[in-house]
DNA sequence: TAATTACATCGCAATATTACGATAATAATT
DNA sequence: AATTATTATCGTAATATTGCGATGTAATTA
């Protein structure tokens, strides 16, 4: 089918891995680490930095945009891109608390 | 066209987002959650507790499996699943790295 | 040995993702 | 107003993912 069965699992389960999906491609990984080190960067920046398409660019900007990761603010005729802190923490979070419920004392098999 | 193209990122950027991956889908994040309070647990389990059907269950435990979050020990006629703690650590370690590296003082934007 | 139990794999249909050329939209510049 | 610069969106082709019925495989039991 290809369609995920949402309602079989819990909205935090849910929100994991809608967040996970977007870590999910080296493009966008690189896209965060470029502004993690650069602070901001425009649309432009990262087409010279990674090699692939505008358009390909701007798609992966959108999505890391709609969970929320980043920011954009128009800059004159570009638009400069940020991490939100917040966010950012926020989903830091999430993930964290995933992994610490696993303490690794616990060798079972 | 589909198909990512991993030449133009680190090792390290692609490993990420092949883990992130696994974690993309709400059914392998249920599955890890009920590995951590149960400790252990065979296919049927997993097929009771999330209402999936058995197939799509042993396709999730794979994908689980292939990455080396958990580990299947052959128990009689049944297969026992549990939390690889080396590589869980691994793992939460790569997240943990990517955090980090964006301290939340530095408000940008 | 035949039947049973539990899991893996195959094959398929439905849907999602990835990449990019073409084109539209917006703001600055001439 | 026309041009330029930068980004967003549309449409499309190639590929990947999801879910499951059907079938295969391996160990246990009758």
């Amino acid at each position: 089918m290809g369609v995920t069965k949402t309602d079989l699992f819990t909205d935090q389960q849910n929100e994991l891995a809608k967040v996970a999906k977007v870590f999910a491609h080296p493009a966008r990984i690189a896209i965060l680490e470029y502004l993690i080190q650069a602070n901001s960067c425009i649309n432009g920046d990262l087409v010279q930095e990674l090699g692939l398409a505008q358009a390909t660019i701007s798609q992966h900007l959108r999505e890391l945009k709609e969970i929320g990761l980043i920011k954009g603010s128009i800059e004159g005729v570009s638009v400069n891109y940020c991490i939100d802190p917040i966010r950012w923490a926020e989903v830091q979070n999430l993930f964290q608390n995933l992994f610490i419920g696993f303490p690794k004392i616990s060798g079972c098999c």
